[in-house]
DNA sequence: CACACATATAAATACACATTCATATTATGT
DNA sequence: ACATAATATGAATGTGTATTTATATGTGTG
């Protein structure tokens, strides 16, 4: 049930790479917007959908509302997702010669 | 790109549970249909993702196709995101409480 | 208090995708 | 060659969910 809801929440590419830059440092929704070129209410959409699933957290600091990764676990994570989902597909394009 | 059909690929769960049943070793269609309780045309749909993906590979053994997995790396990464997932979930219940 | 800035939410839309149902393909044994 | 077993495929359906548009909420400042 809830390997099932992270796996959801990251499925998202706008949400990896939202993940990703608060994974590099605490970032307003302004500055999210600003790097990943969503709109604003996107980015808050998001950004709900990863606070719900645990994986970010925020902070109020004046006007601003600061986001940052829950767990540095969730970076390493989507590396070595990245990692095994680059050396499957090695393995299946070597396949095709087949 | 490959990264999304990979995460894709694994976030259904019937997906998910069809790759740890060929983890643990070749398995034939009809196998996977008791194993999963799933109709064989939905078993047989999954695999063709699962393939597609290049997460499984087939040959022929009479008149059964044997599934299993492309790679070792894969149940092991499905094991590590469930750690995560876990680890996630502690620290997002803990913040309930505040 | 009123205004501007920062963020969140709600409803509407569109689209992807899991599942089912029906049917096709391929192989084996007699 | 035929019947049956094993698997695959295609189309139809339903459901979930990402995105957009519009609006609301909250916060500091003059």
């Amino acid at each position: 049930m809830n390997e099932d809801s992270f796996l959801k929440c990251i499925v998202d590419s706008n949400r990896r790479r939202i993940l990703m830059f608060v994974g590099q440092g605490e970032k307003c929704v302004t500055e999210l917007v600003e790097l990943t070129g969503m709109e604003q209410s996107l980015v808050s959409h998001h950004l709900r959908s990863l606070r719900d699933c645990g994986l970010v957290r925020s902070r109020r600091h004046g006007k601003k509302i600061l986001y940052n990764t829950s767990s540095s676990d969730i970076v390493d994570l989507l590396s070595r997702i990245r990692e095994v989902a680059d050396s499957v597909k090695e393995l299946a394009e070597g396949r095709e010669c087949v």
